[in-house]
DNA sequence: AAAAGTATCGGTAACGTTTGCGAATACGTT
DNA sequence: AACGTATTCGCAAACGTTACCGATACTTTT
């Protein structure tokens, strides 16, 4: 029989509906509504969640308060060194760990930066992420690495998720596809530290580290020139990128500085992944007038031009130059050594992260630079090296 | 003048002491002791914590509980359509952002996975990384990377972090170092799920991805004994490592198998740099007795050894034959190319990646298997591929 | 000896969420 | 009218830490 929890009586009581499926009861002496408490039926293999030792634990096995395990445990004042070593001893002896989620909530700051990237394919992304991994950890701060994949609704996705774990700032290279900012702007709003790099845009007040894509694109179609080919086809980045559009303004100006005409169907801009390097260089080197020279996107698209013009017997260089941009490992050894843009890639990830830590580190405003240009390098080998007095 | 916050008297207010290098003060008649609460006088440029709107100011705007928005936001049954549309639409309207700390902290789960790798400079931790981030991602969870940079001490403090910050479950490739397995028994002892890979141990005992080293050391080998090559010298990794020695297990099987006599001074075990490696391929070369073939630990020290030759006119691979490990992607770029093991990296990483999110996402303890072991591929290049009837 | 200062510790309100349990109301059925 | 049922919502206790504000007891100064 069921009694009431409240005056004990048996004979009173009387269904009283559902509660969430389960049956509820009424006694009608003391007017007193209860349902019945679940039997202890734990599930057979149920995973016993271990019960973490908290600083609780510790204050009781000792018969202190909380907060003076806490200031024992990070070596505040108003401790004696006994009840601290006691403290530490205790924490030791029980093997306590501590939560850094409710220190994270309770601080708000969660002492981790992330860093969103578009794909991790290309060497360039990992090594920027070498060179922010090794600051941040210096200084303490972990890194969250989210990839966009190239998308722009992954990008946002990736940035509230960013924002709910309460990151102390975001290190964010962006998509092909991003044209929209809102997502952006919502860290300026909140007052959370945000730089941009490499994939950078105007439509934001915030920090960016780039490459000087201009002078890097100028010297390396210059260089061709200056090698003696004149007609120089440009397998360029998708134009929604700023990088794309810069460089694409270098080949221009390097051109017409040197007198050449620009064959508008010698220009292909798009996104090349290995493939699609093969199909417009196949494209390219199929053309009736075909180019001399071909200054692309990337090292992997301008290996895969090589490799293609070898295929059909064009000699380079000296039937066609070729110019890549990254100076991955491989451009060093295929023969010819692959002419390409070396670019500062460490220290792109180590000034972001420096730049991060001074925006998360200050208690006040302060200002920042509103944008690093780093310096490339044209490591000219034998892809584009053609006797000079042709 | 100070007035007692009690009795509000003036007269009879006296110092007494400091309190935290607060002046402290007691009121001689109702003998209460008190300090003065801080004057409001925020920092000029300090910057304003933002407020970031919470469950409850959304129950305040809209006159609910905190609990009926929750379970708004969440979707749960016990709402009427009205309801829930008032608190999406508040929400929205107020740019509501959970906050992941509570959540983590109430369900004490954190839906990240952690990862902890020795160095990002080989390609090959990053295409693990790349493998586990997809399939982590898909699964909704996030991935937080740490490095341990080849030292124990860092490892161990690694994984305390990790522990610190909750992770979900733990993916670690052990540094050459680590010959204490204390930090990974943690693990073990709280439930929390562990899996090694690559740079296993045996004196834990979870679940481990691996490669089959030994098979691949075997048939590398192998292959250049087939190749004619007799006196075939093994630069290893350090031998704290279970990887380095099933690969000398594997040369040594290889070598008697075939009958070779094994010369002891051309093993040579240690972590290779590029600078070490040319330093011992330096030692190797300018033998009495030189090898007529290396096999390396890793593609950079073969090709390294590459170079080293080139440089002394030692024709590759009629003089030297070459074996690397790992298959770099400048590895099939250089002349000639580069025999070596390809190692299936991204499946390493989506391995581990899927067993631990089945241990994360089930309820009861689950079986685990407790090893994979992945299959390499020898790709043979122009380094070994010695005419065979020699 | 009174007053002032020092050293050490406790109580407790946050931080923002989830959730079990109870309760109120409306509705339906004898 | 009396009772059973369904729907919808609120209360309050966690989760583990930190830090402000006091509260003692003791030591030093006047």
């Amino acid at each position: 029989m069921i009694s009431c929890p409240k005056c004990s009586e048996v004979g009173s009581i009387m269904k009283a509906g559902y509660v969430r499926n389960k049956q509820r009861y009424v006694c009608k002496d003391c007017n007193y509504f209860f349902t019945l408490a679940n039997p202890e039926s734990p599930v057979p293999g149920k995973k016993a969640r271990r019960h973490q030792t908290t600083i609780i634990d510790i204050a009781r096995s000792i018969g202190v308060s909380n907060s003076t395990v806490s200031r024992a445990l990070h070596g505040h004042a108003d401790i004696s060194p006994e009840t601290r070593q006691a403290v530490l001893n205790m924490a030791s002896q029980m093997d306590y760990q501590p939560n850094q989620l409710a220190y994270n909530l309770v601080k708000s700051r969660t002492n981790t930066i992330g860093m969103i990237v578009p794909e991790f394919h290309n060497p360039f992304f990992p090594n920027v992420i070498i060179g922010a991994h090794h600051v941040l950890t210096e200084a303490g701060y972990n890194l969250t690495i989210m990839q966009s994949n190239e998308s722009y609704p992954v990008e946002v996705s990736n940035t509230k998720a960013m924002l709910a774990n309460r990151i102390d700032g975001l290190l964010i290279s962006l998509t092909q596809e991003t044209n929209n900012f809102d997502h952006l702007k919502v860290f300026e709003k909140r007052g959370i530290p945000l730089i941009l790099f490499n994939r950078v845009c105007d439509h934001v007040e915030v920090p960016k580290v780039v490459v000087n894509d201009f002078d890097a694109s100028f010297s390396a179609v210059e260089h061709l020139i200056l090698n003696g080919y004149e007609r120089i086809a440009h397998l360029g980045g998708p134009l929604t990128l700023l990088v794309s559009r810069e460089r694409l303004r270098g080949y221009r100006a390097a051109m017409e500085k040197h007198g050449k005409s620009i064959e508008e169907n010698m220009i292909i801009q798009g996104m090349f992944s290995q493939q699609k390097a093969r199909i417009y260089g196949k494209y390219l080197l199929e053309l009736e007038n075909r180019p001399d020279a071909i200054f692309a996107v990337n090292d992997s698209a301008a290996i895969e031009i090589m490799l293609l013009a070898m295929e059909k017997g064009i000699r380079i260089p000296e039937e066609l130059g070729v110019v890549g941009f990254s100076d991955n490992p491989e451009s060093a050894y295929i023969g010819p050594g692959l002419t390409t843009v070396r670019q500062p890639t460490l220290e792109m990830g180590t000034t972001t992260a420096e730049w991060i830590l001074q925006m998360v580190d200050s208690e006040t405003e302060i200002a920042m630079p509103t944008q690093k240009i780093l310096k490339t390098e044209l490591v000219v080998r034998g892809s584009s090296n053609r006797i000079r007095d042709i």
